[in-house]
DNA sequence: CGGCAATTTGAACATTTTCAATACGGGTGG
DNA sequence: CCACCCGTATTGAAAATGTTCAAATTGCCG
């Protein structure tokens, strides 16, 4: 049987509620607090946000606590990232007592239509936008130094095809040019990286990471990739 | 005539490329550097980045640069917005020579096929959830005081249905619960929210945008709104 | 070769964080 | 109904971090 607010609902009204199909996504209630699903889980289903707000939260570093990073409100989707990862990428938790219209991963795949679809190929490619493109955010965790290693141990690869001035990189990394450029002062010192004024050079990966995640000496000046090896 | 490139591209494909029909999107080259939308601009087309890197800038606020907020690569679209506003939500400049396959806000609608369908709707939601959830980053602009009131003016009309703890809120906002304690204790000094431990009420929303625009005397303790109002 | 603009460096300054101590509010049990 | 407890929020002072402004340097381009 079809709910009444099916007919009301954008998704109801495309899963065809107005021509007395059912709606495809089944609905739950979850109490204030419950988490929904949590980052890296094996992705199974979407929901849609039918009332409450949910909060969407991410951990920031192997070893830290998550951190709220968007809180979503009713009328829209959540978990959608399904369709092109197998894992999720946040932990989502109901912010107040929330209904949602959940659908499993082959009940989407079913009603998106076939993958060829022009409507569904630009979701897909905006999901993947999402997690692909650089963002500016990122969080405060650690500090410039630490910023600036996960920035360029994440970005490592695309290093080539993307060549912005300085003060472009301070922005996306949120700090100012000077801070940036001692930042790459102190890298260059440890012997992450070899910067000069118009080049970024990736010396050391592995220290990098270690930098990011805060498991590395950033005092020390001259240290080696091997002496760190050996210590961390 | 088809491009044999076209046949090849998730756009092309989802066009009917494979089945002999054209591209509905007509690519161009832009040089590195060139604006190819303005935030803020009446929106008119949408863009498939085909080759290259585009930035994505926004400005924080009335007087203040714009600062790049991502970075969008290949296989990904631009000002996709336009299928939910009239305007453009940043700017977007190339950062090294790109090409791009644009469409017409009505191609993109024909394109993507009734509004009811499912994909679409979902599409939409996911863009239009873009806009109104709330995001952790938010520019630096101005410190913690500036940002704070920022975000009360902007969701004021939220505050209701969206109650979290306050070192959820101070997650939200990029500071310690602590900091965020302050600036309280500042903006209700300040006469413009009333805060207690478990309460937040807008008590000058216009006072709350002149500081969030960095308009406001933010030294002088228990100014009026009506005092404000007229120095403003 | 000279000039311009971006980057780097330095030092004082402002802001935020940290850590510790205190106060408050809601819930529990008497 | 009140005293007590616990966890959260607030406050204070010191320390760390990042910002600002100015000056010096460097690379690029004509």
């Amino acid at each position: 049987m079809i709910k009444p607010e099916c007919t009301q609902c954008a998704v109801g009204v495309a899963s065809g509620t107005r021509r007395g199909q059912p709606c495809k996504f089944t609905d739950r209630a979850f109490a204030k607090g419950t988490v929904i699903y949590r980052e890296g889980d094996r992705a199974e289903q979407a929901w849609y946000v039918k009332s409450g707000s949910i909060m969407l939260r991410q951990r920031p570093g192997p070893d830290a606590a998550d951190e709220i990073k968007a809180v979503r409100f009713d009328g829209t989707f959540i978990g959608l990232e399904i369709l092109v990862g197998d894992t999720y990428r946040e932990t989502a938790v109901a912010a107040t007592d929330a209904v949602l219209c959940g659908v499993s991963a082959s009940g989407l795949d079913h009603w998106l239509g076939p993958p060829t679809d022009p409507a569904r190929t630009a979701l897909e490619l905006t999901l993947r936008s999402q997690a692909t493109e650089l963002r500016q955010t990122r969080t405060r965790q650690g500090g410039a130094l630490r910023r600036t290693a996960a920035w360029l141990r994440d970005e490592a690869p695309r290093l080539n095809d993307f060549c912005v001035q300085r003060r472009e990189l301070a922005d996306l990394l949120n700090m100012r040019p000077e801070t940036l450029s001692r930042v790459f002062a102190r890298l260059r010192d440890m012997g992450a990286v070899n910067v000069g004024r118009t080049y970024i050079d990736i010396v050391d990966i592995e220290l990098l990471g270690a930098i990011a995640d805060g498991r590395a000496d950033t005092e020390s000046p001259a240290e080696t990739s091997a002496e760190h090896a050996a210590q961390g």
